[in-house]
DNA sequence: GCACGACCATACATGGATGAAGGTAAGACG
DNA sequence: CGTCTTACCTTCATCCATGTATGGTCGTGC
């Protein structure tokens, strides 16, 4: 085959990248040869081996297009006086996430590290997804943190159980979602269920 | 090798699922070769293709010993009391499967089958995960339409919703204690969410 | 007590995946 | 216009797991 230019060559990258998303969800990412991830982007392994190192390499490029920290999704609703309700903001993060997860490269990814493969070679998922939660579940603390010292989380709840509580529901919520995505609409459940959790951890205000 | 006797055959077979367990899940499903096993086990390959028909079969036999249906949970409690109390059956049920999960066979197998095996040949473990999930939803919400029956649920709540959400916060809980099992105690925290989850959720008695 | 078959070890054939090595042609560059 | 580099393909050697076939040994039922 013919040598390509600049841009064909990152496209090829890309596609082999598009690929190893369908297949690694199809038939796992253990087994699923280099071989077939060439085939669907229409090439052969050797492209492969020219893009990257292995196959961990490619897992680790794959997972790096999808990255979502917690803090991120706080920053793109934009309302900087969400400072002032916590709760609030903790909710609209959730929505964000929820919307961001319904795309096909997130879904398919976060799928892929979660239900689809095992450690191999130097990756091992089971840290990353301890990584992403510890994050997740830090950021939450100190929101309701926050929600504690303005009144508005419930008397008889600390901080720490009120986040461990909601990471739990929502990492339930993803797992099974991801797990079967045609089941249910992830915004609409997701909605649900952390609006009512919300609404169940938070103090009624003050009736004057 | 010389020919067993019955009760060492049965032996043998037990301690090859005891080492389909250490192995699977320090390696891997995918990972792990018969041949490991059978080292493991202080037998060959041999002894593997004599007991079951194949890597398949093995897994399968391997789950077989660790079934744990909630309505089993809540019998397991043997007070007839209950039906007055279905939430409270709610939270003794779960703390037996807390307790249950954090035997080292209950644990090992339910992280293998969650946390470290992808599909292969004829199991599909996510299937066995949604047919766990909705054995469970299913319970639950039998068990909260009771106690929305009895006013004992909060009357804002469907009993759908709130079973979901004790469902989904269940899931987190065990995907993340099954991920990291050294970093908390199941029975504790556990604990701690399903009963600050099921006080959030009942309906405050009437005060006379 | 003896033949049968359960139980396990060994040997072999097969297939498929990996990774490295080498070949090629087209763009970049002077 | 020549040469160097990039991007990609082809091919090959190697390894490893699987599954099956075969052989040996000794409990066990008759």
């Amino acid at each position: 085959m013919a040598r390509r230019t600049k841009a064909e060559a990152a496209a090829t990258r890309e596609a082999l990248l598009d690929a190893a998303e369908e297949v690694f969800l199809e038939r796992g990412v253990a087994r699923t040869s280099l071989e077939q991830i060439a085939r669907e982007a229409g090439v052969t392994r050797g492209a492969v081996y020219w893009h990257f190192k292995n196959k961990a390499d490619l897992f680790r490029a794959m997972l790096l297009r999808v990255r979502m920290p917690f803090e991120e999704l706080v920053e793109e609703i934009g309302d900087p006086g969400l400072a002032e309700r916590p709760l609030e903001a903790i909710r609209q993060a959730c929505h964000r996430g929820f919307a961001r997860l319904e795309q096909p490269r997130y879904r398919r990814v976060h799928a892929i590290l979660i239900h689809h493969c095992e450690t191999f070679g130097e990756i091992d998922p089971l840290a990353m997804q301890n990584e992403i939660a510890q994050e997740a579940c830090g950021a939450l603390i100190e929101y309701f943190t926050a929600a504690a010292r303005m009144g508005h989380l419930r008397h008889d709840l600390s901080p720490e159980v009120a986040a461990r509580l909601l990471q739990a529901t929502l990492g339930g919520l993803f797992h099974d979602w991801l797990r079967n995505h045609e089941h249910f609409s992830l915004v609409e459940r997701g909605t649900q269920l952390v609006d009512t959790q919300l609404m169940l951890l938070a103090q009624a205000p003050e009736s004057p």
